[in-house]
DNA sequence: ATCGAAAGGTGATGAACATCACAGGCGACG
DNA sequence: CGTCGCCTGTGATGTTCATCACCTTTCGAT
């Protein structure tokens, strides 16, 4: 039987093929079938929006598959976006430990799979179980330590030009696949959608593109960006 | 006996006197005696280099007292104060679980009283006892949601003019102390270091603050700020 | 195949801010 | 009490980028 989306379902936790490579759900199977016993599993259509920055924390998510955008905004109604977030992520442990609103909006950007595990439950879990206990806390400090990294992103860049490189060059060592020619790369994203990851407007991000493919060091067909000189980019970052 | 630095020193956690008000220090009697058990206590003077970026992970800090700048910076020597650290908080604790170097550089800008714990014993300590585990990942959720925050304050903000708005609030919020005329604060930084804490330069700072006092929202004498008009900073943020 | 919406492209313009340069102030300390 | 070093204040100048306006292209739905 086909699955919607055309997505891998992992209905069964204990089960999962890919369980071993994720940081989180890789636990001694009396952990995994705690942890299975608790949580509910859902499918998610691309847009479906996870949590909304602000309100109270209903429990965390688990992203078994598909990816997810997480982001902030203004009140101006500009808005940031913090994270792609990839499967095998935890989101919105911080602020279900801390019982503090959540601090993001999680919406997913490509049909998902989620496990959701509700806060009570959660919080007992985690008092309970301390390899649970150990694994969130290794899941928080990936989660601080990319936040740190975006920090220094927007905080330390001294152009937009060096932001936009910055990024190219993540995705080159994140999800690119080497070419005879360079780096190939798949951006699912939209100019509008890049201008949010790195604090711009879309008019800017294409005008750096133009100016990017005319340098020769992209060069761009339809959602494929083929890095032609990495060097070249990695030339203009100075963090 | 005067302590060094004029400090107030708890050299014994059991009976440290303020350990019920730190989130991450108010753990069982038990508990507390296996910290104590693995703790070096040392008095660090103002601008002692606790840890620096990219160094590999050696252990924890626990800031008992005194306060620390948290920093990290670019190849080309551009600072960004990425956080002030307040005595309660743990320093290091996402490098040292994950294994991974340091993400920013940690100075104290005050004496300060420290309990370091060695890594190996830090580990061990966090998987042998869930207590511990559980005050880490609280721990870690917090500095994640400051780290958000600080996102957002240099992702969304429009101008330099309302990062520094926003800074000045949230110093309100934290040290401010009421007065009859507003809300008076003492700012240990130089404009140096603020302009570093908001990723804009010292000149931009200095002229910022000149505008404040003109519009008589501000009134600077020394190191003493006088918020008069603390609406008026409100206004100026969107975020 | 067609239509409408979303995404991409580009020019003109002005505001915000970095940078450079230098002057004045203020405290630390011999 | 002078002087040295750090901090603050301020002008002139140029770059970068946001903003607005408008057009073209692409894509998805029907």
């Amino acid at each position: 039987m086909p699955s919607p989306y055309n997505l891998d379902i992992h209905n069964n936790c204990s089960e999962c093929a890919v369980r071993a490579e994720r940081n989180f759900c890789n636990m001694s199977e009396s952990t995994v079938a705690a942890l299975e016993s608790i949580k509910f599993t859902g499918i998610y259509p691309k847009g479906s929006l996870l949590f909304v920055e602000g309100e109270q924390p209903r429990g965390i998510f688990i992203l078994c598959s598909g990816r997810a955008k997480l982001t902030t905004s203004s009140t101006e109604g500009k808005v940031l976006i913090v994270k792609i977030a990839e499967p095998g992520e935890v989101l919105g442990a911080s602020a279900t430990i801390l019982g503090k609103p959540y601090e993001v909006s999680a919406e997913t950007i490509e049909p998902a799979q989620l496990n959701f595990i509700k806060r009570e439950d959660f919080m007992k879990f985690l008092n309970t179980d301390a390899e649970a206990c150990m694994h969130t806390a290794q899941q928080l400090s990936e989660k601080y330590h990319a936040a740190q990294r975006e920090i220094r992103a927007l905080g330390l860049a001294q152009t937009t030009g060096e932001k936009l490189a910055k990024l190219l060059l993540d995705w080159c060592d994140r999800n690119g696949e080497p070419i005879p020619k360079g780096i190939r790369l798949k951006v699912l994203l939209t100019h509008e959608e890049i201008a949010q990851m790195i604090g711009t407007t879309r008019e800017t991000v294409t005008r750096l593109l133009s100016d990017f493919k005319r340098r020769k060091i992209l060069d761009v067909k339809g959602s494929t960006v083929n890095v032609l000189l990495r060097d070249e980019l990695a030339k203009m970052v100075s963090i």
